[in-house]
RNA sequence: GGGCAGGUAGCUCAGUUGGUACGAGCGUCCGCCUGAAAAGUGGAAGGUCGGCGGUUCGACCCCGCCCCUGCCCA
């Protein structure tokens, strides 16, 4: 009889410490890494995503990482193609796959049943200039005739989601659900751990790591990728850090503004990141900064295993 | 010491020729989220309008004094 190997992702807000408890996880489970953050995906991009430098990564391999250059844009559904080939590779040859990252929809379109419709590049730029032309509202009332359910949930003043669905149903011909799915892993055998931590204890955190990545020559790295194609870039110029050094750069704001700002970005990205998790029953939480943290998570491994 | 400008939401500023502050952007708080997700987007809370006194039926807006900030003169 095969063995079971598990699926382990580790959630949690920025700066909460979920690399190095990937670290300890993927040791004590002989595991590797699987990145589940958007834009650790990007080349170049290590400073201002906090990526760990692999001669920190205590041997471990590390997947998806580095996978794309700047100029290049990202996708949800790309990235669940790769993560779930990845993901079969490794338990194949039973090995598990610890998934961390600070991106809850990437995890999530990974673990849960996520079946995204297709794209048109075409339908999809039309779209876009489109609404850059008559603007949200005047789509917003097209999607009401064509998907009266989307429309319904999809404000009139969300041009992005509005110029999806419409895409979606241009494509299918099927309504665009514009709801998450339920929460329902493909693979039962699958655990997430998420890191707790208050708000209050989490804000020092965020300034100081955002002190420390100024210090380390965040500036100089997005200069260097400038020649790389990240200030046209769809996806990675709109990173925090990059956007506001980017702005920066071009002198829109001052060096201590661009920090400032960064880290407003940073808080306002945890917030959002701890709704995407505060709701998902599936999680067990251990305490950022409990001494035993590592066996908790391990625990949550074994109570899945042996249920 | 004198002159000028200014003191309105946590911050930067609008505004009312005297009739209950219509405020805005940012921040904060709460929510949404299926191919840009470190993105996009909705809602809410927040103000003794520098202080004291006066004029007036009524002042944040007028008058006086005072305090604070910036600039200029001495």
């Amino acid at each position: 009889m095969q063995p079971v190997v598990p699926i382990v992702a580790l959630v949690g807000p920025t700066a909460a410490g979920k690399t190095s408890l990937s670290l300890d996880l993927a040791e004590r489970l002989g595991g590797e890494v699987v990145n589940t953050d958007a834009m650790q995906v990007y080349r170049g991009m290590d400073i201002g995503t906090a990526k760990l430098p692999p001669a920190e990564r205590h041997g471990i391999p590390h997947h998806l990482l580095d996978l794309l250059e700047v100029s290049e844009p990202a996708t949800v559904a790309e990235f669940q193609r790769w993560a779930r080939v990845a993901i079969a590779g490794l338990r194949s040859r039973e090995v598990t796959p610890v998934l961390v990252g600070g991106s809850a929809l990437y995890t999530r379109a990974v673990l849960d049943r996520f079946d995204f419709p297709g794209t048109d590049p075409e339908v999809r730029a039309r779209l876009e200039d489109e609404l850059a032309q008559v603007g949200s509202a005047a789509l917003h009332r097209r999607l009401h005739d064509l998907d009266p359910g989307a429309a319904e949930r999809i404000e009139a003043s969300n041009g992005r989601r509005i110029v999806r669905a419409l895409e979606v149903v241009e494509i299918t011909g099927r309504p665009f659900s514009a709801s998450l799915p339920v929460q329902e892993y493909v693979d039962p055998h699958t655990v997430q751990v998420g890191i707790a931590i208050d708000r209050d204890e989490l804000e020092p955190r965020i300034r100081q790591r955002v002190d420390a990545m100024f210090d380390a020559g965040l500036v100089d790295e997005v200069r260097g990728l400038l020649d790389h194609g990240l200030s046209g870039s769809r996806t990675a110029s709109r990173a925090i850090g990059y956007q506001q050094v980017l702005a920066h750069l071009e002198g829109r704001l001052t060096l201590d503004e661009a920090r400032e700002r960064t880290v407003i970005a940073t808080r306002q990205f945890a917030r959002r990141q701890m709704a995407w998790w505060r709701d998902d029953p599936r999680i067990t939480w251990v305490p950022y900064d409990a001494p035993d943290r590592v066996e908790q998570a391990l625990s949550a491994v074994r109570a899945m295993l042996g249920s």
